[in-house]
DNA sequence: TTTTGTGAAACCATTCACAGCC
DNA sequence: GGCTGTGAATGGTTTCACAAAA
């Protein structure tokens, strides 16, 4: 599987520059970048370094020079980067130059919170229905949507152009919701349920599960605690505030 | 790196193992094998192989087994593993043989979905205290907890002896309460606020950026979009259901 | 024979350090 | 002089393939 395609060296002049394939931790990154120079452009800024940028994104200033590099980037030695440039070229590579369309299916206590949050409209995304297999909630108004059954999911994410399903169900229907888009022709499925969901090639699931990210911490906080007790000793205490002071100013949700 | 303390062959009779540090890949997926172990033995299996068992976590077989040996595994060659003891040491590594208490600073839109979420109950949590900086919103009863004043925090911290923080406030107020979490001792923070928090050293951030993952999945979708343009194809078209049947069955939430 | 545990190989990601350009 | 872009070095992760154990 290693190699990419062939077609290589992407200076073409005319039209759309054929997507180099990335490296995932670096398609992982851009968000962040993105999100970091909105802020910076709203501050006024027009160029920034690249000592800049990585500081306001949390990552180490070659990082981010290397993930750049990738997009066959903008820079400009001596000067950094111009930001309202980086900003369309990323939203370009993200394909965000499309307000793309999300189904939302499962509007319980997640799914409710997930419908309301203005963050995905801020960036790029509108959601254009809302499902849930339970009659009781069809019909229910939130956020302006009509939460619709289920079973009209096919009709309506052709209809509205649907690229990507959220699923925010309890566990034991995730399953059959993921099929039920994929039927519906849905590429890209983000699962919020704590399971495992099988798909044909050629369709993407992320998976975020709350539940394992407490864990992970769990897993350092038991390891912290059995540290304190060793010789060494690492300075147990509370470690008074040194958190530096960040340009970040952040946009409201 | 390759091996871990030289004190090797952990079948000490004893105490505590002394935590071997594992790759923090393989904490990432401890919780997800733990998950399916846990549906498992519900089904009222004693042993699994680990063919059986990456499938329902959603791996190969051999990083799984590479996962385990880490943990100084307890497998039987030509057999596979005892499910029940395989959970106990995956708790025990995750540190979650104590409950650990959680304090959720923010009852918006979606801390009012995490205050309700039972996964956390179910996988090892106890969501101690509710937090927010609006007045209006104090004392307002979620789930069988009252919400308190920011300003309560360091001393409830202490009181219910909070290990875990999480943040689901707007991104102007984060680092603010990153901040008071800090002070208050807490050494392990979620953040679902879109920013780069800044932290002392020996405290741990992890972030979950919802319209993150929706932009990795775009940028996904573009790709496949400008793929079907291609001459090779690829086949463009919605793919017939290949959904591999699953042994998982899915605990409710 | 079945299945684990693990060296060795391959792969991917991060960091270093500096040449090249402004 | 300052800063980007990038080869080369390093470090971490995944995969392979098989020896050893039950």
């Amino acid at each position: 599987m290693s190699q990419h395609r062939p077609g290589g060296p992407n200076g073409r002049a005319g039209g759309v520059p054929a997507l180099p394939d990335l490296p995932e931790a670096t398609v992982a990154r851009l968000p962040e970048y993105l999100r970091a120079l909105h802020n910076l452009a709203e501050a006024g800024n027009d160029t920034v370094s690249s000592e800049e940028l990585a500081g306001a994104a949390g990552v180490n200033s070659a990082k981010l020079r290397k993930d750049l590099s990738h997009l066959g980037s903008y820079g400009t030695r001596g000067v950094g980067y111009d930001v309202a440039l980086l900003i369309d070229q990323i939203e370009f590579t993200l394909g965000l130059t499309q307000r793309r369309g999300v189904a939302l299916v499962g509007v319980g206590n997640l799914g409710h919170a997930l419908a309301g949050y203005a963050g995905f409209a801020s960036r790029g995304f509108r959601i254009a229905a809302l499902f849930d297999a339970d009659p009781a909630r069809v019909g229910e108004l939130i956020n302006g949507l009509h939460v619709r059954h289920i079973s009209d999911l096919a009709d309506v994410a052709v209809a509205e152009s649907i690229a990507i399903g959220v699923i925010a169900t309890p566990a034991a229907s995730a399953q059959d919701v993921a099929d039920a888009l994929v039927a519906a022709g849905v590429t890209s499925i983000l699962n919020f349920a704590p399971c495992v969901l099988s798909v044909p090639d050629g369709v993407d699931v992320r998976k975020v599960d709350l539940a394992v990210e407490l864990q992970i911490l769990s897993f350092h906080e038991h390891r912290k605690s059995s540290l304190t007790a060793l010789p060494g000793g690492l300075g147990g205490g509370p470690a008074g505030l040194v958190s530096a002071a960040e340009p970040e100013e952040a946009v409201g949700t």
